[in-house]
This record gives structure tokens, C-alpha cells and sequence, in this order.
DNA sequence: ATCCGAACCAATTCGCTAATGGTTAGCGGA
DNA sequence: TCCGCTAACCATTAGCGAATTGGTTCGGAT
């Protein structure tokens, strides 16, 4: 028989895999999401080492965790080279440092866009500004509207300005600025920018480059007075 | 007489200044641009670590050198993260495309700079200025040009910001596209930049960002159209 | 023949020392 | 009396070696 008892590996493996999740799952993981070595691992669920690289092996194809010779294993995602610059900027601005990063970038990314926006590039435009509106809950607007500037970014066309400003993206979502914002957005302030999308995304398919980047400052300038706003509330 | 001999430190202190000048110019620096300890330098120079760091001082301020404790004194620019990113990017983009980037960004910096931008700053400013049109030889002048528009972007303020000016600075200086910015530059085209140098610092001096902005882009536009004859001259 | 455990390899981190820029105290000259 | 300099000190970082950790290979047990 080639394998002798494969069904009962089969289990064991499944329960060291199940084990595992739960202990990311639980939450009990230091900050930076490291896992316990993997020799610590095996000692835990009385079983081998091998067993254990095999379910880390699952988990990591399934993008739960990542590893690295050396390192350590991490549950998330590996880091990217921008979210390291992100981590650094991050400490050194504050939420207004972003808001006028943004409004230096984007309301000339978006005149770009206007230029060389094709109807379909339009019509994804249109689409995304359709979705920010469906969901009630902010995070998840908030993610659609994320889209949507870095979509106007990549319409825009210039590899350059698209990381710069998926450098400020980054630094904008980073946690802990998420509560201001959250803050900020009400039911009021989220009708303005569906209004102020439109125009953007109107003076874009009219090939307007002055209007939309006008219509993209003015958007801009709207949410960095409602977070000045929420900031001025808190502290 | 509150200065025993104040000229005579004067004299001195430009005099290291010189030589730490000469050091870096000669090119006999190691790979990473390091140069020697301050207190060797004071030994080689027989005078006091003091003045040695004032003339660091002055070639830090002019952008020409950074320190860091503990690390060193370098030639050159503080290495961002963003040199592997930029190495990315030169790739995926042709020097127009740079230029479209700065065209986004310098007119906002410059507008902030005018915002921000202290007496001593526009002192700092002017002492490059006069700096870009002593040397004779291209390369240089293009040293002293991008510490310009770097100091320009440091008064600016915003770290967000000065970290995508490098980023694109850093793809602008890539190796490889010296030859059509050096094709670009003549005696008219030098004389022309000056011109418009001082035209934005003196709107950063008067607080007018809107016309340190218009004066930026307006230089760069003139750049730009000086290296599209370029790059069509080429073929 | 297959699979596991132990040993080994390579990359990284940690703790330490030396080196280096930044700062301050105290002295000497005008 | 005041200014500026030298020397010592402080904070941060590089360099190095030992320990840690993921990745790999080899020998043996079933």
C-alpha cells in the first residue's frame, strides 16, 4: 500500500490547519501578526514539524498568512515597498498634510484624465461613483470611493502621478486616521460627494481639463473642511 | 570689538568650505558618497571640529550634503526608499512623461513655498540661484538647478509632497537621460532659466503663491519644450 | 518505497561595542 | 564681561558575532 494510513494524515493535518486559524483568528497575536516559530508550533500540537509547514504551507496559499526565511511568519498580507514609505510618512503628517498633498496631485491628475479618458474609461468611472452610494455602512463607501480616485489616477495615464498618489492612498488609509474620517462622513456630506463625483466625472467625459480639475479641487477642498471640521470637534 | 577677528574666521570658514567642495567635486569619494568624519576632516584641515561643522552647515543647506548621527556625512541626496521604486518606474515612462508629473506637482509646491517660505529660506533660495549660473559645465549646473527645485519643495513643507518630488527627481536624474537634457541646455536656454528662477523666488519672497505657481509653470513648460525639440532633433 | 525526524543551510534578528553626528559645559582670549 | 573655541558627553547608528527561524537535505523506521 503506498500509503499506509494517508486518511488519518489527512485529519491530522486538517486539525493542525484548524488550530492554526483559530489561533489567528483569536486575535491573541502580538501587533505585528507574528506566529510562534514553527518548532514552538510543533512542541504545541504535540506533532511533528513537518505537519506544521504542511498546514502553514495551506494558509499561506490561501494569502492568510506570509513567511519569510529567517523572519518569522506573519499572518495578513506581506508588506509592499509604498506601505513601508507609507509607515514612515505616516508618523511625520497629519490628516491636513494629506488633504494638501491630495489637492496638489489630483485636481491636475484629473484634468489629465479629462484629456485622455476614453467612453469606457467613462463609463468605469460612472460605475464606481454608481456603487459609493448603494452601501449604508462608511467603511465600505469609503473603499469604493478609493477606487474611484485611483481609477481617475490610472485613466490619468502617467506611471509617475499614479504612485505618488497611491503613495498618499496608502498613507490616507492607513489605520488609526480611519476614525476622524469616519467622523466626518454623515449622510449630508455623502450626497455633497456623490454631487462632486458626478461633476468630476462630467467635466472628465466632456474632455474639460480646466472644469475637472476644478470640479476635483472643490471636491477635495469640501472633505478637507468637513475633516478640519471633525478634527476641530475632537481635539 | 564684539568680532576679535571676525573677517579672518570669515575667510577661514569659507576657505573649508572650499576644500569640503573641492573633496566632493573630486570625485574621490567611495561608492555611497560618504566622506570622511568630522573630526578627521578638522585633523586634515588643522582646525577645530567647529568650523568643519559649519561649513557642513552651509553645504547642507544648500542641499549638496546630508547628515545623519550616527551614520555619517554623505554627498548627494538622503536615499529614500523611493530609489528601488524609482528604478521601477524608469521602465514605464519616457521624459515627457516627467515632465508631465513635475507640471502636477512643482506649481502647487511653489505655491506652498510662497505660503511658507521664511526670510531665510528665500536667502537660501537665491544663494542657488546665483550658484546654477557660475559653472561652466553642464552637469554641474544641473547639480545646483535640482538643489533649487528640492530646497523649493523642502520650505513647501509637506513631507508627503517632498517625498514625491524625490520620487520623481530620483527618475528624473536616472542615468540614461542625462544625454537629452544636456542636448537641451544652451547659453540661451540657461539664461532664460535664470530669468525665470528669479521670477518664481521673487513671488516666494512676496507670499504670492499664485504667482510663484504660474512662475513655475511656466518654467517647466519652457523645459519641457526645450526637450520635445530635443528628443525630436534626436529622432 | 514512503514518510518522518534530526541535522544542516541561509537569512534574519538581537545584543553588544565602536564609531559618528549632535550637544553642552567649561575654559581662554579680547 | 563677553564671545568663541576645545573637550567631554549624549543619542543614534554601523559592524560584528551569537542565537533564532524558515527552508532544505539526509538517514532511518515502518
Amino acid at each position: 500500500m503506498p500509503e499506509p494510513d494517508g486518511a488519518a494524515q489527512e485529519t491530522e493535518l486538517s486539525e493542525v490547519v484548524g488550530r492554526l486559524r483559530h489561533l489567528i483568528d483569536a486575535g491573541r497575536l502580538p501587533e505585528d501578526g507574528r506566529l510562534p516559530p514553527e518548532r514552538a508550533l510543533a512542541a504545541e500540537f504535540c506533532t511533528g514539524r513537518r505537519q506544521v509547514r504542511r498546514a502553514l504551507d495551506h494558509l499561506e496559499a490561501e494569502g492568510l498568512i506570509w513567511r519569510h526565511q529567517g523572519k518569522g511568519t506573519f499572518a495578513g498580507q506581506p508588506p509592499d515597498p509604498t506601505t513601508k514609505m507609507a509607515a514612515k510618512i505616516v508618523a511625520e503628517v497629519d490628516p491636513l498634510g494629506v488633504m494638501e498633498a491630495r489637492l496638489c496631485l489630483e485636481p491636475s491628475i484629473a484634468a489629465l484624465c479629462a484629456e485622455r479618458a476614453q467612453a469606457e474609461d467613462v463609463a468605469r468611472l460612472r460605475a464606481l461613483a454608481a456603487r459609493i452610494k448603494l452601501p449604508a455602512d462608511a467603511e465600505t463607501a469609503e473603499l469604493w470611493d478609493g477606487a474611484l480616485h485611483r481609477t481617475i489616477a490610472r485613466v490619468a495615464g502617467n506611471r509617475i502621478l499614479l504612485t505618488a498618489f497611491g503613495l498618499v492612498d496608502e498613507v490616507r488609509h492607513h489605520p488609526g486616521w480611519q476614525a476622524p474620517r469616519a467622523r466626518a462622513r454623515t449622510a449630508d456630506s455623502a450626497r455633497i460627494s456623490d454631487r462632486q463625483h458626478a461633476a468630476i466625472i462630467d467635466a472628465i467625459a466632456a474632455h474639460d481639463p480646466v472644469g475637472a480639475a476644478a470640479a476635483m479641487r472643490l471636491h477635495l477642498e469640501t472633505l478637507a473642511a468637513g475633516l478640519a471640521q471633525s478634527l476641530e470637534d475632537q481635539g
